[in-house]
DNA sequence: TGAGCCCCCCGCCAGC
DNA sequence: CTGCTGGCGGGGGGCT
């Protein structure tokens, strides 16, 4: 019932505010134990080779079959994870938004404000005011 | 915002 | 032949 309430209730406005770990399901959980040790790593190297090793594929096969999945490329899941990451950090706790960026694993508050525009339309700051 | 560099993604193809 | 795998190269998007 989740995942159907997830895909039709949409916020207008590119505020999405499901969970990208439901959404990620899509079809079957097939990268769902992935998902879990991603969302525990989001400070670490997440590149494609050590997503590939740690789905225990080929960079090539893991590519295809994560995007088959999940209909989104390891990069642009990795982006959704680490920007949900945030945003609870954002709403749920003080804590200075560059400590944030680098906990989730951005390169730099920069990094981070960026995949917010990208993904949610708003910065950091203006999504920890409306939020929190 | 700009420039340079990195690496993701995808087409291609040989192998099984 | 069909279908899957996985290495390679380059173009482009995005990070620094």
């Amino acid at each position: 019932v989740a995942r159907y309430l997830v895909v039709f209730f949409k916020r207008p406005g590119g505020q999405a505010q499901f969970s990208e770990m439901l959404s990620l399901q899509a079809t079957d959980d097939k990268f769902g134990a992935l998902h879990d040790w991603i969302s525990n790593h989001l400070a670490g190297d997440l590149s494609l080779p050590v997503l590939a090793k740690q789905a225990g594929m080929s960079e090539r096969s893991f590519s295809r079959h994560y995007l088959e999945a999940t209909g989104l490329t390891p990069a642009r899941a990795i982006e959704r994870l680490r920007v949900e990451g945030a945003r609870h950090l954002l709403s749920e706790t003080r804590l200075p938004i560059k400590r944030i960026s680098q906990r989730c694993g951005f390169g730099s508050e920069e990094t981070m404000r960026r995949s917010f525009m990208r993904l949610l339309a708003t910065t950091p700051q203006d999504y920890r005011a409306r939020f929190s």
